[in-house]
DNA sequence: GTCTATAATACGATAGAC
DNA sequence: GTCTATCGTATTATAGAC
């Protein structure tokens, strides 16, 4: 790891820059000339590390986007439909906290889902996928909705800028909170025994 | 009104184009020419109608953000907190719903609100003031969280390509059932009296 | 009201020196 | 690993004909 710091420092560097660019002005908003500006290098030092706009944008949301991935196959592995739900929200609502912008970054920016087309991620199966397990068979258009509004509200929530004052704990009860009220998933323990 | 039909058609034909380019792409990732050539006419003839781009994205979000603008201020002026609630949840479900994907694009594009920026409207100071009136005073975590998403989910949920086959009203009943959950507001008609 | 033509600039991307 | 310099293209925007 240490051999390689001098390496990965510039790359993790350029990557944290990037993000923090795209969330501010979107993804087709942020010019490779401000990502080399706020690093401090000039276009053709950022050019050494990704060969593509297209690649950094792809690497900035790959890490948790593979971790998003992981949780909706160990949820679709659940037996109860359930636990299938428990499962993928708490999964959901901790990578939104861990990476807070990147998740709205994900959903709500069209660059991002363009620049992964190209490497042959298609971002609607993937939504799709979890809305299939969050739904049920056969759900109603409220139940639709709901699901929606919940993956987008958490999402949103969690990359905004008035909350990121809030610890990953407090975020995580609250974002959990917001989904087990609109999943219909009431908490098991209800806090005081008064 | 028919008498001006020529130049208000091109003009309205225009800018439903451009909110279409708009939340495909983002307002960023959006081009002239690409506005000029889905509306099968040159960039000159865009230029005709609007002086910058700027303006156009202006007169996009316009019309939606003064129904919200009025919304907001006839919300305040209810005397009951529970009131100003209530008011406020049903206009802004009433104008996502009847604007679908123009509120989506006001609360994630960073463009519009850079666009927005320069004839002096500032987004910050006018979610405060949404916020201020679903909050209450002293809200904790849990409370700005729970409206912070039940906005977000429900301007994305609203906007969202697949939800587009709803009606409008199935739509706005089933934005309104998530604002109220996580509010705190329940519904007064319990639907079924057995 | 729409066109052709063009200016000035910014973009993504590459070549080659150090 | 970062630089200077540059290429080709696309961008916003304007001028002037019709």
């Amino acid at each position: 790891m240490a051999a390689v710091a001098g390496h990965e420092d510039t790359r993790t560097r350029l990557l944290a820059t990037a993000l923090k660019l795209f969330t501010e002005h979107g993804v087709e908003g942020t010019s490779l000339q401000m990502i080399a500006d706020e690093l401090g290098v000039t276009k053709a030092a950022v050019y050494y590390h990704f060969k593509t706009k297209d690649e950094i944008t792809e690497a900035v949301v790959e890490p948790g986007l593979r971790e998003l991935e992981s949780i909706v196959a160990a949820a679709a592995r659940q037996r109860r439909p359930g636990a299938r739900i428990d499962h993928l929200l708490a999964g959901f609502v901790d990578v939104v906290v861990r990476h807070r912008a990147l998740v709205a970054l994900f959903s709500g920016d069209p660059g991002v889902a363009r620049a992964l087309e190209k490497h042959f991620f298609r971002k609607e199966s993937f939504m799709t996928g979890m809305m299939t397990i969050l739904t049920g068979p056969d759900p109603d258009a409220a139940r639709v909705v709901a699901v929606h509004a919940a993956l987008g509200g958490i999402a949103l929530a969690g990359g905004a800028q008035e909350l990121a004052r809030f610890s990953d704990d407090v975020l995580r009860e609250s974002l959990l909170d917001v989904g087990r009220k609109l999943l219909g998933r009431p908490r098991r323990r209800p806090a005081v025994p008064s």
